[in-house]
DNA sequence: AGTGGCACCTGTGTGC
DNA sequence: TGCACACAGGTGCCAC
């Protein structure tokens, strides 16, 4: 479900509710996720909330009593409901607040993650954390740092944007889109390409993620922020789920191809 | 070292 | 209607 600005859209969401609040209950679910829940976030019972982050798609909820790091893997949604309501199929984690309020996170098919780090240890030292590359939003993510990263990989080019360790944050949805604002075919191998490709790349990165954050993200199937409302990025996508429909510029049928287990839609008219 | 393949899960849509 | 199968927004490990 999410990719990076999902996981933002959410972040603020929540953001709303936690910032300043203190945790009074804590709920752990008996199923794993990714990696079993610690019974250690029952820690943060009594915990003050300080700040929030987000890190490529994790999100960090920082405590005068520790952190917690946060993933939606693919189906996961946190949610804004009053203390009262019932937990329903599939909540594995969830935070009551003093304010009336609780977060619950919803995962389906449990590929999420919670994770608790202790008072004094930094979230951004976690194994998942500590390996990222740039985010997409950092004044160092330029065309020369791309292509640096790139430069000797011989996967497709597609596949390299959605590799952590060049860039964070760019999922299946987004890697599509941004391939197709640049006109370069994601089946190419990463190392064809060029310095100028790599700053159209930088640009349209940057540019898709920023306006997809700003019409509440991409909903497909169920996506929701974190109140309950859509994305309306969806309306916005040129090719990704467009297969066979024409392309916005020259009209030619939208091609599907697998790059990496994964779908990838292309115009194979525009893009090179 | 870099890379492709696959595993981790459940839900939904499609075609027979 | 029921069933089998393909596929879904992510990530990390494993064998080459």
């Amino acid at each position: 479900m999410p990719e990076l600005p999902e996981v933002e859209v959410t972040k603020r969401g929540i953001e709303k509710v936690l910032l300043n609040s203190t945790i009074t209950k804590v709920f752990i679910g008996e199923k794993s996720l990714r990696e079993p829940l610690s019974s250690k976030l029952k820690e943060l019972e009594g915990a003050k909330v300080l700040k929030l982050s987000r890190r490529a798609k994790y999100i960090i909820i920082s405590t005068d009593k520790g952190s917690i790091i946060l993933h939606l893997g693919m189906s996961g949604h946190l949610k804004i409901l009053d203390y009262n309501v019932d937990l329903i199929l599939h909540d594995h984690f969830a935070l009551y607040l003093d304010n009336g309020k609780s977060i619950r996170l919803n995962d389906p098919r449990r590929f999420g993650l919670v994770l608790f780090v202790p008072l004094g240890e930094d979230p951004y030292q976690n194994k998942h954390l500590s390996s990222l590359a740039l985010e997409p939003f950092d004044p160092k993510f330029t065309k020369e740092y791309l292509k640096e990263k790139i430069k000797n990989k011989k996967m497709s080019i597609k596949q390299a944007l959605m590799d952590s360790k060049v860039v964070v944050g760019v999922g299946n949805i987004y890697a599509s889109e941004v391939l197709f604002l640049s006109k370069i075919d994601p089946r190419r191998n990463a190392n064809t390409v060029s310095l100028d490709e790599c700053a159209l790349l930088v640009k349209n990165i940057v540019s898709v993620l920023r306006a997809s954050i700003a019409r509440g993200g991409t909903t497909l199937r169920d996506f929701s922020g974190a109140d309950g409302k859509p994305g309306y990025y969806v309306q916005d996508l040129n090719v990704y789920g467009h297969e066979g429909k024409p392309c916005p510029i020259c009209q030619s049928p939208i091609c599907n191809v697998t790059l990496g287990q994964r779908s990838t839609f292309y115009c194979p008219k525009c893009q090179k």
